[in-house]
DNA sequence: CGCCCCGTTGACCAGTATCAATCGAAGTGG
DNA sequence: CCACTTCGATTGATACTGGTCAACGGGGCG
């Protein structure tokens, strides 16, 4: 369904590529112009003085960057993070096809109810758990939205670095390698590469992305 | 055209009040039913182990509390900070609605869109803005929202206690407190009560709010 | 009148940021 | 092919913001 909707949106715009680091949009800049990713990662943040920067999401494959109302301006910037192939659609045929199709409108409806659950989420993660808890939720949302076909192996690609990583979670990237490292001393992780994740304990990282485990339940009990 | 929107969906569902601190939907519970405030004001947030508590919005009247996919279940709790009117409308009989409407289902993408950008901007907030900052932006926010008919007045309402405003902001009331109490001392706001915000300086609070302004800027550079 | 809750303030602590140095892999040029 | 450069990741030492714990104050309500 969403995929059939999102092809509805790609036969009609114009496909076109982007470089690692090329930026799509910026924040603030008019256009009325709707984007799917065909191929590659998107990253969407804000900017703050000072070269503050929130990550606000990711965009893989097959995904609608994000919903916008005709005639704003951009609240994000989007970067590309790696080599992508993008689909393009003038916002207005982008509104023809919404209203020639209630099929299309109820799709985009439940995709914005997905994207709002999942920033809701996201600031879960960046208000209220700490760092070994922002990884280790991170780590599980990347790994459940690239397992597209479900072969249940416990590999994850990170496609970003840790300033991604970092700026997504409310953190500085030394901090990111430190809670890395912790997981991987725990026996959680294994990192054969800064960018290749192995899930040794899937349960022991789902405790501490939902907050219900800390690192110290056994282990570092002094009598234990 | 919001409101037209809000109209008609009101006048299918059916009218109910509660009382402060009611909780009207919990995380996590099924429940195809939409909801719209007609008076009051409702907080949105979700829950961690150990009593960690992420507000993830506000709703005042006229507001729609949350768009949701029908047969999906709750992604937070909703409960009221004030006592409240409040619209139910069953889910099919709102999806009959963005059927049988085309004006009603722009309206509702669009909602959508201001929801998700409010929440990457609640984002660079939490994750990005030092305490001052967030405190900053949290009441011009309020201020904005509140403002239905432009009377052109610098004082603010809170309906919310300080510890609803700390987990909005990723903060602890005590911090929320001593924020406040910094920005009184510059002489940017007055708190006659606690819940009764006067903005004296609405620039210095809003070059804090988007973080081009800092506190000692001027005014604690020791020979200054 | 007194209790209780919320907000405020103070003293101290801890987690994360900051600053700095090092490491390692990938790319470049001799 | 190998030295050199560069950039991202990692690790260590220290600083600082915000958290924690505790006490106090004021307003509302029984």
């Amino acid at each position: 369904m969403q995929e059939k909707t999102l092809a509805k949106l790609e036969q009609e715009g114009e496909s076109f590529s982007l470089s690692e680091c090329d930026l799509l949009v910026r924040e603030g800049q008019p256009g009325d112009e709707n984007f799917t990713v065909v191929e590659g990662t998107l990253m969407l943040y804000k900017s703050l003085p000072g070269g503050r920067r929130q990550v606000v999401g990711f965009r893989f494959p097959g995904e609608l960057v994000t919903l916008r109302r005709c005639g704003s301006t951009w609240p994000v910037s989007v970067s590309a993070i790696t080599p992508c192939n993008v689909n393009r659609l003038p916002c207005q045929a982008f509104q023809d096809l919404v209203e020639s199709d209630r099929d299309v409108c109820q799709t985009l409806l439940d995709l914005a109810s997905d994207e709002i659950a999942a920033r809701q989420e996201q600031l879960l993660t960046v208000g209220r758990k700490n760092t070994v808890e922002r990884i280790a939720a991170f780590i599980l949302e990347i790994w459940h939205r690239t397992q597209r076909w479900p072969a249940q192996n416990d590999e994850v690609l990170l496609p970003m670095n840790r300033a991604a990583i970092a700026d997504y979670l409310g953190l500085k990237t030394e901090t990111v390698s430190r809670a890395f490292a912790r997981l991987v001393h725990e026996d959680i992780l294994a990192l054969p590469r800064p960018s290749h994740v192995v899930l040794l304990d899937r349960p022991a990282l789902e405790g501490l992305a939902e907050g219900r485990r800390s690192l110290f339940d056994e282990g570092l009990t002094r009598r234990a």
